[in-house]
DNA sequence: CCAAGTGTACTATGTTAGATAGTACGGTTG
DNA sequence: CAACCGTACTATCTAACATAGTACACTTGG
């Protein structure tokens, strides 16, 4: 499920963070979810146990999980709408280097071929 | 022209870099041009003229500039067709990224009314 | 010619974020 | 009660980044 890359500029912890995210907003994490121990996922992906905890503690700041000692770390409910917030922000990334592109002389026709070729590939599998 | 955030994640010689080519597909910065000494630059920016130095042999391995030992340096003549490739892997990135916010949720509609609306800020002020 | 500006090269030092190592404590569960 | 779990420390290592300072060879304008 998870992977990590040691040569990644992108911290390891961060890494965690972002493809925990991404697998909520995928829906492949439901809240409610049990995520990984801390221990086991730092065996699987043999990375320090403090380097897991850290995503822990960031994912909790952020309100994507909540933390029951003894038990185990679940998706909060409220996971998703917390994410809206990422969403829209990644749309006003994207809008960004779109800019730049459109100043680098991409034409508006290479775009939205650009879109199009995402959504035929998927199709209708969109969730939620 | 040049702007530098010390406080952000990515290294300021990086940053002068990614601004080079920036100019450079804007046209703001054309083959032939000279780029600002090391040392102005050093100055203006508030950075160590080492910093300035690194950029520099990074825009040159790039193909980006050459330097002309005891004048300055200059965008290379084939420092566009050099950029084909950068805008290329700019695209691919984008896409991806735009793939993971159709996993979201986010609608097909949502993404094309983003492009127009870079379109109509900036209106035909593309080049090249 | 020469002073000033240019790119280039080098060593040394300081700073910081990230990751690791090791230990410890309290809660939960079968 | 043993084996998990999250949590909280302190200490240490490392690599990347940035700075400081010096030096050399080249070019150019006065």
């Amino acid at each position: 499920m998870y992977h990590v890359d040691a040569m990644s500029r992108v911290p390891v912890y961060e890494q965690i963070v972002e493809q925990t995210e991404k697998f909520i907003l995928a829906g492949i994490l439901k809240p409610g979810d049990k995520i990984p121990s801390v221990r086991n996922l730092s065996i699987e992906l043999s990375v320090n146990p403090n380097t897991i905890q850290k995503s822990i503690v960031e994912l909790d700041r952020r309100g994507l999980i909540f933390s029951v000692p003894g038990k185990g770390c679940y998706v909060a409910e409220e996971a998703r709408t917390a994410l809206s917030a990422v969403k829209r922000k990644k749309m006003a990334e994207i809008k960004d280097e779109i800019k730049e592109l459109a100043l680098a002389g991409v034409t508006k026709e290479e775009l939205l071929e650009l879109i199009e070729e995402v959504f035929t590939k998927k199709e209708g599998q969109a969730n939620d």
